[in-house]
DNA sequence: CTTGAAGTGTTACTTTGTATCATGTACGGA
DNA sequence: TCCGTACATGATACAAAGTAACACTTCAAG
């Protein structure tokens, strides 16, 4: 497994193989469960695979109408109560901004701190490793969201030719 | 005027004259908004005032049913755009993690970037001067939302007494 | 004064998120 | 094996947050 490198444009803005990115995710997934003893029950399972498969954010109710559509559940709270699970296993991640969760690429088990790349114009996001901002001592800092909206370079460079 | 010492606990944090704090505020919107044109209108520099005199994040409704209560409107478009404008010229900041808005501190015009110290106890929110924090060329950053949940002084140390 | 741009009032919704209680299901100990 | 407990799901019924659209008013520039 090969370490991020910082500078690199993300893999998100980039075409990648994207089946490949889905079944490593869930693999790591599982195998993070199953240590913490945390149940990757089938909603839940499911719910990682649709935001997986999605590759951008997805607000519940849009895993929810999936959910419906295959006969998961209707009602708010079981997408709610799933998305839930996903974020406090650091499986996936909401993104603020957007009232949006996604799944997370590189799940560790560890609560990290990362910033999310939002292209205000193809709606890509990508997350990147990212150090905690130097804050003033004295705040007991127990979660960072960092989120920063702009271009990603395919946006940037050909703005709908 | 003095200059703000990121090292040092945020005002928000601590005992201050908050009276003070908010006339230097609207006088600074004041002059901000005579210089680029903008028109602080009644209702605009009223949900200031309140921000200001909460020194706290208040939601876009708890702001309205104060409005409501003067006769200064009571439907939701009033609260939204009022606040809208206020972002936008700087003079105010919405807290993502929160859905809801607080008055900037020390307006500028510019469009600075800040970071927002959350304490989860006592719902004080402070906000401090930060630096856009380091992220992969080629994304072109337009706008960064740096949060960060947690405990302040107060709270860290006197758990409720 | 006219006129156009910006601001306000109001209706009627949409979207997002929760509290609560009932029901089901896995799993370890008696 | 049966039972109890903890956790997960199902479902109802709301609460909270946000917006589109349109009519009317104000205000400043020409
Ligand atoms: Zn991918
Ligand atoms: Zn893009
Ligand atoms: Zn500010
Ligand atoms: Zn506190």
């Amino acid at each position: 497994m090969s370490k991020a490198d910082p500078e690199a444009t993300p893999r998100e803005f980039l075409p990648h193989d994207h089946a490949h990115c889905v079944s490593d995710a869930m693999a790591a997934a599982e195998s993070l469960c199953a240590e913490s003893g945390a149940r990757l029950t089938p909603v839940r399972r499911r719910v990682l695979e649709i935001l997986l498969e999605g590759h951008r954010p997805m607000g519940a109710y849009d895993v929810l109408s999936r959910l419906d559509a295959e006969g998961l559940g209707s009602k708010p709270p079981v997408a709610y109560r799933a998305l839930g699970f996903l974020v406090d296993q650091g499986l996936a991640h909401r993104i603020e901004r957007l009232n949006a969760f996604i799944a997370c690429p590189h799940p560790s088990g560890q609560d990290h701190v990362a910033a999310f790349l939002i292209c205000r114009d193809c709606g890509t996001v990508a997350e990147v490793p990212s150090a905690p901002p130097p804050l003033p001592a004295g705040f007991q800092v127990e979660q960072t969201t960092i989120e920063a909206v702009g271009l990603c370079t395919a946006c940037a460079d050909g703005p709908a030719t």
